[in-house]
RNA sequence: GGCGACGUGGCCAAGUGGUAAGGCAGAGGCCUGCAAAGCCUUUAUCCCCGGUUCGAAUCCGGGCGUCGCCUCCA
């Protein structure tokens, strides 16, 4: 397995500090309002990695924190009165639901910035004793100076940056790059005692105590977005490696970033997607679908018009399960071919998994990943298209092993395919049973298999237009009649 | 100005030395009583120029274009 690392801008083997275990880091949000889409491309694609190594085998400790205090949750809390807590609170539980619904699965540990407090100001002391920080009245920075290796993470030098005009100017820190490790609390907003006196952490201090807290001094891999490359991730190595004196991370990975409609998000633009609306209006599988065909690296568009593009394709998927499972149903009294009959369904089986897993090992190609699938969907609908009901025994299994293999692989990114429905059909297929086929009984199921009775025996008298009303009838019940060589085939969509 | 990424068929998108996966859309055909689902066929000299090589979408140089980051940001 080989991963893009940020650090040496290049794929790299993938060795474990501790074989068999993953110990990764995600930044995860500042609860200041409902996460964006952009936000869930992110966490997405790292729910994805985690997915995926631990279908590899991997037992993976997975923590994502929760920015749970911070300038902008202070600044949303004053304009509606109310405190912060109350707000970091709320929209916390609104990211964990929508992350439930999107298909990520819950973090080992999700701590929070305000229960961590205490080792932020452990490590804020280590730094100071070591001399990569200094206080400044009842703040404490962070020296860039201090840390020889500042800038490796970002490519950048630190002269070259003090030419940019876009680095605030404080008199106090002695070098504008310097960060705030601990911030002096102005009248009213949360604080927490401190050596230094009441105030609160700057952000960067967080990832660095929490990761540390949870996974140790030195883990495999840290995730965020692209954008946090600098100055977050920058100065949580400096924090965590002049603190520590070891190596802080193995692999930093940065997810690309998300456009709408080939422009940047932003609340100016007017094109600020929360991911809850999505979620209202599309299916997560296809939300999923629709990211995972893109590398998780590169930068991507995302539009209403994309995802209803992608609605077909995830039908395609959805489709070829159903059809495949019924296939089954009807195939489990064949087996009587001989095997040179036989349509070489299993080998297509084989092929796709053996080439999803070379293309997730690559840098978590998805898109190459997803093409596998989808050309074991190919091959499989072509079987269907020329199925017989007595099968050589390779092909009968085949079937099963198809279904299970699609379901399976597409469950390693999170696109899950909807289960054989349970049987709530509506009770009005009684009334059009009684209506149309004559039946007299209280059981759907009877009502619906006497409906396709009439109707096989009318399409046999070509009375076309009873057929169709036995059709048209069921169509209105949310169900869906295709007719095939072997009969025809129901699904309840309900 | 600095750093970085990208430019592949109508749209999206894999592919980093041996003549181009996959999805969506379009056209034609097959199957069907009609439909649905599906299948088959069909659309690419891979931004331009030059170089290296037996051979490049893939490596090197130059150009043009797009985007991101450099400030809170996933």
């Amino acid at each position: 397995m080989r991963v893009y690392n940020t650090l040496t801008r290049s794929k790299e083997e993938f060795v474990t500090r501790e074989p068999g275990k993953v110990a990764m880091y995600v930044c995860g949000p500042t609860v200041y309002n409902h996460i964006h889409i952009g936000n869930a491309r992110t966490f997405l694609s790292f729910d994805m990695i985690r997915r995926y190594l631990e279908w590899s085998g991997y037992e993976v400790r997975f923590i994502q924190n929760v920015t749970d205090v911070d300038d902008k949750i202070i600044n949303r809390a004053n304009e509606e009165g109310r405190p912060a807590a109350e707000v970091a609170r709320e929209y916390t539980a609104a990211f964990i639901d929508a992350m439930r619904r999107l298909g990520v699965e819950d973090p080992t540990v999700r701590p929070l910035c305000t229960e961590t407090i205490p080792q932020m100001i452990g490590m804020i002391e280590r730094l100071i004793a070591r001399g990569n920080a200094y206080v400044v009245d009842e703040d404490v920075y962070f020296s860039v100076r201090s840390f020889p290796g500042y800038g490796k993470l970002s490519g950048r030098d630190i002269d070259e940056m003090r030419s940019g005009a876009r680095v605030e100017i404080d008199e106090r820190k002695r070098d504008p790059l310097d960060f705030a490790l601990w911030k002096s609390a102005k009248p009213g907003e949360p604080h927490w005692p401190s050596p230094w006196g009441e105030g609160r952490p700057g952000w960067h201090i967080e990832c660095s105590v929490m990761s540390e807290a949870e996974l140790g001094v030195t883990f495999d891999i840290h995730g965020g977005g692209a954008d946090l490359t600098f100055p977050h991730h920058e100065n949580e190595l400096a924090q965590s490696e002049a603190a520590t004196g070891q190596l802080f991370v193995k692999y930093w990975l940065h997810g690309g970033m998300l456009q709408i409609n080939a422009e940047k998000m932003s609340k100016s633009l007017g094109n600020f997607l929360l991911l809850k609306d999505v979620l209202d209006r599309y299916d997560a599988p296809v939300i999923r679908l629709l990211m995972l065909q893109t590398q998780y690296r590169s930068p991507l568009d995302f539009s209403d018009t994309r995802l209803d593009e992608t609605i077909h394709a995830y039908e395609r998927l959805a489709t070829l399960v159903r059809n495949l499972r019924w296939a089954h149903t009807l195939g489990a009294h064949g087996a009587g071919a001989p095997a040179e009959v036989c349509s070489g369904l299993k080998m297509h089986v084989d092929t796709a998994r053996q080439k999803f897993s070379v293309e997730m090992d690559d840098d978590f190609n998805t898109a190459g990943a997803l093409a596998a699938v989808f050309e074991l969907a190919k091959s499989a609908n072509v079987f269907l298209s020329d199925y017989q009901v007595d099968l050589c025994a390779e092909d009968k299994d085949a079937i099963g092993q198809a279904e299970r293999t699609v379901v399976e692989l597409l469950g390693v990114l999170g696109i899950t395919i909807p289960e054989p429905q349970e049987r709530h059909y509506p009770v009005e297929v009684l009334e059009l049973a009684a209506q149309l086929g004559g039946y007299t009984g209280d059981d759907p199921e009877s009502a619906i298999e006497a409906l396709l009775a009439t109707r096989a025996a009318a399409r046999t008298e070509k009375n076309w237009a009873l057929a169709d009303a036995v059709r048209d009838g069921l169509e209105r019940l949310d169900f869906t009649i295709e007719d095939t060589p072997q009969g025809a085939r129901v699904n309840f969509n309900g």
